[in-house]
DNA sequence: GATCGCCTGTTTATGCGGTAAACGGCCGGG
DNA sequence: CCCGGCCGTTTACCGCATAAACAGGCGATC
């Protein structure tokens, strides 16, 4: 059924196997891939994907870690050289917001799949990664102590800011959506929200990212003493509305 | 096959079903929930579940929902009198922290399913708890911006911290679990990932939802002209280590 | 250059999942 | 006493993940 001209562009190969998925999902979602449709994706039987992976389960593994791991391979976030442990924050969040931005249907994934290790906390998931960041941060001063409490809490401001963006881009919403009885029709009973949803629907996202980063990374600098802190976290003005 | 004693018991009914449906998530985990099991579990065939829900999807809604909504069944929370919006927020923090803990298995559900309006922003699902929180935030003098400023940031809050506590919990690993060749060997090539590890694996969780929500809420409260502060955000101290 | 074995993708088959539709018994009102 | 409707059951369908048997082409060996 399938002949040469296919078979030439067939070859299949695990790195092009889950390319597809990525692809595949960023354009159809999550929950249409499947075994079967990711072969037909790539002109072969579903079966084919075996040889290649596992099963579902692994693929969806490599799918993430294909996501997360094109950080290290972007040249604008070069994790490896960075230049203080503010720049690599800050790129590290800007890379990763930028991946979640990119692959708004995978992401879910890097945030809720279970991690290899207790202590690999989403959307962070690489070892790699995980290491980059405390040698930079132990490098720079920071206790032991304080290098797992930031990274702690950057993941948890990651987790929570990037999930939230991506899941109101509208995301996973099935293949045909019902505007039953009207948009937003039932706030009647509901005052407050009726009169703020214009203000709530207005998109923040990348100010509030960009803030909660900045705040965080204060708060970070607390952390060190004061000759280490590069000029941040100098005492914060009050009352700046 | 099914008879009298039998059927005494059974009396199907939708909130019997969504209850069950709780329950057997957090014994058996997500993964395990299937129609014709859930029928297994209440005693019924699969298929008798249709006659009260429309499927499955609608399904899980009503068990997000129904967990939810607990919220507002907990006298410690009774977020309808509450005494301040700090206390209020407090209140909710520890409200759905204490749900996430009480349902681990259900919480990933609760913070990824799709919301019904783009402005909803998960873990904080329900309209009322929309509304109630809008609420007490313009009642306390926070512009309708800064309200929906408060909001975004303290559902992300929630979202990042709850959803990683839980994953930590090892939730919704399979069945049985391959240690494979050592559990955490292959940290030879991590060097300080290997001497942090036991640093990392300690379970701060409490602490650091205690000081991120604090630290949320003194940012807060800088929003608020200085007068209505209570007490909150006075000048932060320097260099406390 | 012929043969053989392996690599790769295909076919076939199993069991389970969600769900539509037809079914049948029981119960309360006429 | 009958009958219609409510409720759970049965039967059936299709798609999914996956195991296992299969086939064909291609390169290595003699």
């Amino acid at each position: 059924m399938r002949d040469d001209a296919e078979a030439a562009r067939t070859g299949l190969d695990e790195s092009r196997i889950v390319a597809a998925a990525v692809r595949f999902i960023d354009e159809r979602g999550l929950r249409e891939l499947t075994m079967r449709r990711l072969g037909a994706y790539l002109g072969v039987e579903g079966m084919a994907l075996y040889r290649y992976l596992p099963g579902r389960e692994a693929l969806l593994d490599a799918v993430v870690e294909s996501v997360v791991d094109a950080l290290y391979r972007d040249p604008d976030v070069l994790l490896e050289a960075p230049a203080g442990w503010v720049d690599y924050l800050q790129r590290l969040a800007h890379g990763l917001r930028r991946i979640a931005l990119t692959h708004p249907e995978v992401f879910p994934l890097v945030a809720t799949r279970p991690a290899a290790a207790p202590w690999v906390r989403p959307p962070l998931r690489s070892l790699r990664g995980i290491e980059s960041l405390l040698a930079v941060l132990t490098a720079a001063g920071f206790s032991d102590e304080h290098a797992a409490a930031v990274y702690r809490a950057f993941s948890s401001f990651l987790l929570g800011h990037l999930l939230l963006e991506v899941s109101a881009l509208g995301v996973e919403t099935g293949p045909v959506e019902e505007p039953d009885v009207a948009p937003a029709g039932d706030l009647d009973a509901y005052p407050i929200l009726r009169r703020l949803e214009p203000t709530l629907s207005q998109d923040h996202a990348g100010a509030d990212f960009e803030e909660a980063l900045e705040t965080l990374l204060d708060r970070i600098a607390l952390l060190l003493p004061a000759r280490r802190r590069g000029g941040r976290a100098a005492l914060p003005r009050n009352g700046d509305q």
